[in-house]
DNA sequence: CCTACCGATCGGTAGG
DNA sequence: CCTACCGATCGGTAGG
């Protein structure tokens, strides 16, 4: 039971015109031209235009951790999978499956001031997000691998720093050096943290 | 010749309005309505919606030199300048003279996937701001205030994490230590970057 | 899942 | 700066 072939091709459909011209960018008459179905088809499978909406974000959560945190999870807790985490947000903000940039960051910006279920859950899934990496510097503390007096929100919020940074440059200024900043500034990050880079399986790809 | 007092008038609900919904949520009708005039009252003054909405652009830009960098110069070049053009920068982010966030933050979202003349004065302008941050930083090198092998660019690169950064957790998480956050990460960037922070006049407000 | 349609609003213009 | 209007599109529905 595929749940239904149409509703599959609309939401990877929808996904795509997200991350081009924004959730609330998406329209109706655009979203079905672009999976051929007319607007009273695409209410044959949704109620509303924000039920949809509500609908592509759940999709894009689901491939995120699909994609992202769940081979992330395959690797030692603490700094190992802490690392994993970073590359994988940092390999999907860079274009998931996606044509434009990441869902996450560009409906941030959009639903920061539209209070309504979609915001909800925007907010519901970065908080639990937030938490998770959280969970993981407290976990790579407890290792040693990182300093004792290391903030946990501190850290993850200098994360976000790193990746919104990086999404910024590198799609409004196309700046090829972004991602390699990044992964600096994450290196610096880890290293003022008390943690100690020669033993590092793999240090490679920094360097300003 | 205040160059048309209804000129201005549009600007300025232009602003405030592109603040709450985007630059992009921003309507003829809905602009002519929140500054009582028909949407043919407007074209007495604009050729064009896309015209509306650079000037609206420029308008905030012209705010932000005005309170955010002008007083800044007064400040001694090197640290003491940069000092004051990440509050400024700050304090513009937080809440410009403006309900919503910071218009080039949220409009950078938006227009980094559309071609225009409007994606091409945001990208002129953000970096104008790159370099002028850029360049202060050479002069504190200069002036032996950062040690020599500091890479501007990186440098900007990661004060453009802190202000994102604070801008999503205000916004976004309602996080109200947002702000504490982000001044920390600043001086944190100093710190490492061999500015020796006793000799601060000040250095408070920080602490996680 | 389609045809055919709803009232409202979109960006914009003619003419004054 | 307004009235009056343009064709196109908006989100959505009735009825099948």
């Amino acid at each position: 039971m595929p749940a239904s072939d149409t509703r599959e091709r609309i939401l990877d459909a929808g996904l795509a015109l997200a991350s081009e011209v924004g959730l609330q960018g998406i329209t109706i008459g655009s979203l079905a031209r672009s999976v051929d179905l007319t607007k009273a088809g695409l209410y044959a499978h949704f109620d509303s235009k924000d039920d949809i909406l509500l609908a592509i974000l759940r999709a894009a959560v689901e491939r995120f951790v699909e994609d992202g945190i769940r081979p992330s999870l395959r690797e030692t807790p603490g700094i190992g999978r802490l690392r994993a985490l970073f590359d994988a947000w940092l390999e999907w903000s860079k274009a998931p499956p996606l044509p434009g940039g990441c869902v996450f960051i560009s409906s941030a910006a959009e639903l920061d001031d539209r209070p309504g279920p979609l915001r909800d859950y925007l907010v519901e899934v970065q908080a639990d997000w937030a938490g998770l990496l959280g969970r993981e510097v407290k976990t790579a503390r407890e290792r040693g691998e990182l300093s004792g007096d290391v903030d946990p929100r501190q850290f993850v919020f200098e994360m976000y720093g790193s990746i919104l940074a990086f999404h910024y440059h590198a799609r409004l200024f196309e700046d090829r050096t972004a991602e390699t900043r990044a992964r600096w500034a994450f290196q610096e990050l880890l290293a003022r943290s008390g943690h100690d880079a020669s033993t590092d399986p793999k240090t490679g790809g920094a360097g300003a």
